[in-house]
DNA sequence: TCTGGGGTCCTAGGACCC
DNA sequence: TCTGGGGTCCTAGGACCC
């Protein structure tokens, strides 16, 4: 393999130890790496409690791992178990980036996830270190001083190659950092033999490659890619790419998304049966996004409404997709509308336990679209205004501030969910 | 993993057009 | 008409990520 034309930078993936559990720690004025803690989710549909995140001392001590359950956690008053404050990991998320910023520019700052950022340091590592690796401890050290929070950092000639280094080896260094370039891939990528380690390669695909007669990454670097292309169309390209440690794509142009859309979904706490407890559901979920979509000063033309049912026998079909265009609106009720009449097209009176609804198509919004055959004009206007306030109120003062009277019914999801973010609990003062 | 939640991307196959 | 074939667009569903 020739990396003569491929492109060679030095990029930093951090990501933060044990984030939400070690936040949590630092709070308590505890250390992170030797205090055993988890953050536990108790939302009424995670049957008792879900695991988000896990000290690594509470996985060395109690083999809790992340995204198991309640009937896990052994009974140890050793063992710190809090609920997660989802507003307060996100500031801290803001503060490591500015963080970052000391390190490189804006523009070779690329956020990742609530936990990761890619640091593009090609033109500065220089200034922070004689080595990638002292620029990287550079980075760790100011992180710890202004926060109390561990990094771990893979470092690459590619992204990939960081996201690997990161993923498999940094764990493993008594720094936590790991660095992999073009040279050491094979040395590093082609001994993996559990695929799903790597990034991209879920279980399904895992099983695929096998299917393939592929079971390490060896295998994978040594098929021929015009046969894996075939085999699994451009995942499969892309795969072979992957295992060389080679990734042309230019993190400057891999942010602008395609079709950015804004989603909310839920599992239920049990199955609904009846069709007034899920409509019920989808109008409040509805609502929910319709908000988010005002809030981006967004109009939505296209609206998915995606239903998943309670498990089904083998060979039954486990729910259901569907995608409409309308004149595009952020209204609240027209919204709902529209995902009511989707789900009353397509459903049939399966049992439900999944329900998301999304807008994609975002538009700039340009105002409201009036429609004279929909009830008048100052009823439209009235009821944008209505919207408008209840957004605000919510912003100002929690979304419990003002629930549909709905809500109250039995069903409703909307109150026990109003403090989450992202699902889990803000951990706001007024919530 | 008998159910967390919010996202993005890819693809097969149908609809439609010429 | 018991009608060809290629191209483009759209959508449902699958897969992955954190």
């Amino acid at each position: 393999m020739d990396y003569a034309n491929e492109p060679h930078g030095v990029f930093f993936l951090i990501d933060i130890k044990s984030f939400y559990a070690s936040v949590e720690c630092v709070q308590r004025h505890e250390n992170p790496l030797r205090t055993p803690l988890v953050v536990m989710s108790e939302a009424a549909n995670t049957n008792g409690g879900l695991i988000l995140a896990t000290s690594p001392m509470a996985k060395k001590l109690f083999h809790v791992s992340n995204v198991s359950r309640v009937r896990d956690v052994p009974e140890d008053n050793r063992l710190i178990v809090v609920p997660p404050r989802m507003n307060l990991y996100i500031e801290q998320n803001l503060i490591i980036n500015n963080i970052f910023r000391q390190f490189v520019t804006d523009q070779d700052l690329y956020p990742y996830s609530i936990d990761e950022s890619i640091l593009d340091m090609t033109h500065s590592w220089h200034l922070f270190g004689q080595t990638h690796r002292e620029a990287a401890l550079a980075v760790q050290h100011m992180v710890l001083q202004r926060t109390g929070l561990y990094t771990s950092i893979g470092i690459g000639e590619t992204p990939v190659q960081a996201k690997i280094a990161l993923d498999v080896y940094a764990k493993h260094d008594p720094d936590f950092i790991d660095e992999m370039t073009y040279q050491t891939v094979p040395k590093l990528i082609w001994p993996i033999k559990d695929l799903t380690e790597v990034w991209g390669i879920g279980r399904r695909t895992a099983a695929h490659l096998n299917r393939l007669g592929i079971y390490s990454m060896d295998d994978l670097a040594h098929t021929d890619p015009y046969w894996l292309k075939e085999e699994m169309g451009v995942i499969g390209t892309q795969l072979f790419a992957v295992a060389w440690g080679i990734d042309r794509s230019k993190l400057s142009q891999r942010i602008k998304v395609r079709e950015p859309s804004l989603g909310n979904s839920q599992v239920l706490p049990r199955d609904y049966h009846r069709q007034e407890e899920i409509e019920l559901v989808l109008r409040e979920l509805a609502n929910q996004v319709a908000s988010r979509v005002r809030r981006h000063g967004k109009q939505a033309r296209r609206v998915s409404l995606s239903i998943g049912f309670a498990y089904a026998a083998e060979g039954e079909r486990g729910g259901f997709s569907h995608t409409v265009t309308i004149p595009q609106t952020n209204s609240n009720r027209e919204i709902a509308e529209t995902v009511i009449t989707m789900f009353r097209k397509y459903w049939e009176r399966e049992p439900v336990r999944n329900v998301a609804v999304s807008c994609g198509q975002l538009a700039a919004d340009s105002g409201q679209q009036l429609d004279l055959l929909d009830g008048g004009i100052e009823q439209q206007i009235k009821r944008d205004n209505y919207d408008r306030v209840t957004d605000a109120i919510r912003q100002r003062f929690g979304t419990t501030a003002l629930v549909m009277a709905s809500s109250l019914l039995k069903g409703g999801t909307m109150i026990e969910r109003a403090s989450l973010v992202g699902g889990h609990n803000g951990g706001n003062s007024y919530e």
